[in-house]
RNA sequence: GGGGAGAUUCCAGAGCGGUCAAAUGGGGCAGACUGUAAAUCUGUUGGCGUAGCCUUCGGAGGUUCGAUUCCUCCUCUCCCCA
């Protein structure tokens, strides 16, 4: 199976240039997708693109992954448009090693013939000055090109308009194509169907100023079911950096999402085969409350973007908590197996001579633990039968001491079924 | 510059002198059901405490026994005409 059809039947394609299948089929090319460096860390609305990558490695080509040291001062008009921050250089740096490390886990950049490569538009963007663009390449593209952009004018017909600095901004990200099809020979930009305009700037500005063929994929952007964004929590963006976002939440979001999005997800984000993915959502019909699809999705992509490890540990955790955990399995676990099961997990700490002394349940866990903002909002919950601590439900007048403690130093608080509390006995 | 409308608890949006901590809907949170799901149903959604009290309805004053509701000024938002 080629690359475009190994993509397409994971739903992948958006849309491509015409001619991309025929260029590819000649052998061995080189593609790009571009990153955003304002982070240290990669989070999972970058996973599909880094999918990509993975397939085209994996179809024979090679895959240029571009962090955007340049453009992402610039600020990018698809998306969002706050103001960015100019970065400086060691921080871009130190965000592009992070990055690259990350991307390691998927991509081989040490294979031959065709390892990834990383490569910053910084490096070829910085010396550059304001009057050698404009004659280099803005004058290859003229301005009704660009204003006939969906992003341009979105924004020309909003009130708030565009500055000219972000109005630019395709211009650079087409640069970067075209030097890149100039000094590395890639022929093919990839990235999120938001950035197909941008795309194609560079492969006109390669036609014009080249006369060269270059190419253009996207794929759709991810979504869900309920019409969510994909990738977000409660507590913000799920991240692949185990610091960030601890190898149990990011097991916990995948284990979470719903049936549909679920045999999407396994097709996007997983190197299953065909049969082995029709399989899977198969069987998942069958009986969907074992949750196949959520399992295998959740353990294959916790496995290969954490470890094994990290796997068993949230698949420990999970269990613990959700699954045949009581107060007596709680009370057996050594302190280490305790601490791992509830890493990332918020803390408080509460001090012994209170624990000895015997605290108030509703002080306990307003004013002393901070788990509830206010006394009649913990009162209210614990009414509701939705407090636990160590696996059981609290009632309103207990006292709360050190026989609540687990290996004599924890306590384990419970706000619902699904947000769990470490309270450290100091 | 002229004329008009409005600013209410997370959001939308009622209230128009006491019965208003403030209707209703949404959202959030929790409980039941369940598959750690969806749908549904129930409860809850200022603080302290559970008698009641305290701080809230753009800001500052005023009228009144009493104001979210009336008056004055200020700030901001929106609409219409120039």
């Amino acid at each position: 199976m080629n690359f475009i059809e190994e993509l397409r039947w994971r739903g992948m394609i958006h849309d491509m240039s015409p001619g991309t299948e025929i260029e590819l089929e000649k052998g061995m090319t080189s593609a790009y997708i571009g990153y955003d460096p304002t982070s240290d860390s990669l989070h999972i609305g970058n996973l599909a693109s880094i999918m990509m990558l993975v397939h085209f490695q994996k179809a024979g080509h090679k895959p240029f992954a571009l962090v955007g040291g340049a453009t992402g001062m610039i600020g990018d008009p698809s998306g969002k448009s706050e103001e960015r921050n100019l970065l400086d250089e060691d921080i871009l740096r130190h965000n592009q090693n992070c990055i690259q490390k990350q991307l390691e886990k998927f991509l081989d950049f040490k294979c031959n013939p065709n390892p990834a490569e990383m490569v910053n538009n910084y490096d070829w963007t910085k010396e550059f000055s304001f009057l050698h663009f404009l004659r280099d390449v803005g004058k290859h593209i003229t301005v009704n090109y660009m204003i006939a952009k969906d992003s341009v004018k979105n924004r020309m017909n909003s009130g708030t308009g565009i500055s000219f600095t972000e109005f630019s901004y395709q211009l650079v990200q087409g640069y970067d194509f075209c030097w890149l099809f100039e000094h590395k020979n890639v022929r093919l930009q990839m990235g999120g169907s938001d950035q197909w305009g941008n795309i194609v700037t560079g492969t006109e500005l390669i036609r014009r100023k080249l006369g060269g063929e270059a190419y253009a994929l996207t794929c759709p952007l991810i979504t869900k079911a309920d019409g969510g964004k994909f990738g977000k929590t409660e507590s913000g963006n799920v991240w692949l950096d185990p610091e960030k976002t601890s190898p149990y939440k990011f097991y916990q979001f995948w284990l979470n999402t719903s049936d549909e999005d679920a045999a999407q997800y396994v097709k996007k984000f997983t190197l299953f085969t065909k049969e082995q993915v029709d399989h899977l959502i198969a069987e998942h019909q069958l009986s969907p409350h074992l949750r196949i699809l959520q399992k295998t999705l959740a353990k294959d992509i916790t496995i290969r973007v954490h470890s094994e490890a990290d796997y068993n540990a949230a698949l420990e955790a999970s269990e613990l908590l959700f699954g045949k955990g009581n107060n007596e399995s709680l009370k057996k676990l050594s302190e280490e197996t305790l601490l791992s099961v509830f890493d990332g997990v918020p803390r408080s700490e509460v001090p012994a001579s209170a624990l000895k002394e015997g605290i108030d349940i509703i002080d306990f866990l307003s004013h002393e633990t901070g788990i509830f903002s206010s006394k009649g909002e913990a009162r209210r919950m614990i009414k509701e039968g939705g407090v636990q601590i160590n696996k059981q439900k609290v009632i309103e007048d207990l006292r709360i001491n050190e026989t609540f403690l687990l290996n004599e130093k924890y306590m384990l608080v419970q706000k619902g079924k699904k947000n769990y509390h470490l309270i450290i006995k100091n």
